[in-house]
DNA sequence: TTATTTAATGCAACTTAGTTGCAAATATAA
DNA sequence: TTATATTTGCAACTAAGTTGCATTAAATAA
């Protein structure tokens, strides 16, 4: 049996703050951005929530850390973070490139069931 | 002015190690089977020293945990880690596909500077 | 509307990954 | 062999994320 989940203010406020950013968010920027709306350890598990009922993405960075954007495509298409994320070096900021997707073949043995595609350099707004 | 690298016990060790080791290595891996020969700082400043030299590639996983492998095609081609790493749900295992490298187009007005290529799933070994 | 139940939260404490400063050790070139 | 500059070890620190548990608050039933 399936556990119920509860549209909670935090989650509202977290998933609001990520579909209106234009950008993915990190941990700490969601936290700042909240205003002390609640716990930093309810941010880590409401995000996992999110996740999991497949709301955002999760996107990890070159140097590891993990941001979140919201889902786009994700009604039409399965949910599957098939597109490249951008990470400009200067202004730190993680895109979602959802039309670059990228082609390649997984040899048949193999099994997917998660990707992430990054690319870290200059962003257009920083190369300008 | 660069700054003289040196050939130390611990940096050959290292290599060695992921040289021979068929799959990429996290850095607690690493310091298991190095047996207390260094540090654990030393093998994190070792690690870096590798990357910037170009002897080793920074692989970082779907959760964020950071793995390191040795160049193959590197001699021959630019250092880039251009190909797919594929990271093992079950067996825990990253490994180099050097040999699928994915096609996409990034629009002009970004600048490619670095690139981590990562799926998770299921292995060969542990599908079988 | 109120009561019930179960998911979600806050808090404190903890783990894990990685970094920094500084004195001591050691590889390299002269 | 000596000089010098890189590397190391140690201790202490930061940053990211997790866990246990008592309390709070959604959602549902009465």
């Amino acid at each position: 049996m399936q556990k119920k989940t509860r549209n909670t203010t935090a989650k509202q406020e977290i998933l609001k703050l990520i579909a209106n950013a234009g950008q993915a968010l990190s941990h700490v920027e969601i936290q700042q951005q909240l205003n002390n709306l609640c716990d930093r350890v309810t941010i880590y598990r409401v995000l996992n929530r999110l996740v999991e009922e497949q709301k955002i993405h999760k996107i990890v960075n070159t140097d590891g850390v993990v941001n979140y954007a919201a889902c786009h495509d994700c009604e039409h298409h399965h949910h599957n973070d098939n597109h490249v994320h951008f990470s400009c070096t200067i202004c730190k900021s993680v895109t979602c490139l959802d039309n670059i997707i990228p082609t390649f073949q997984l040899p048949a043995d193999y099994l997917m069931q998660e990707m992430n595609f990054m690319i870290a350099g200059i962003c257009p707004n920083c190369k300008a």
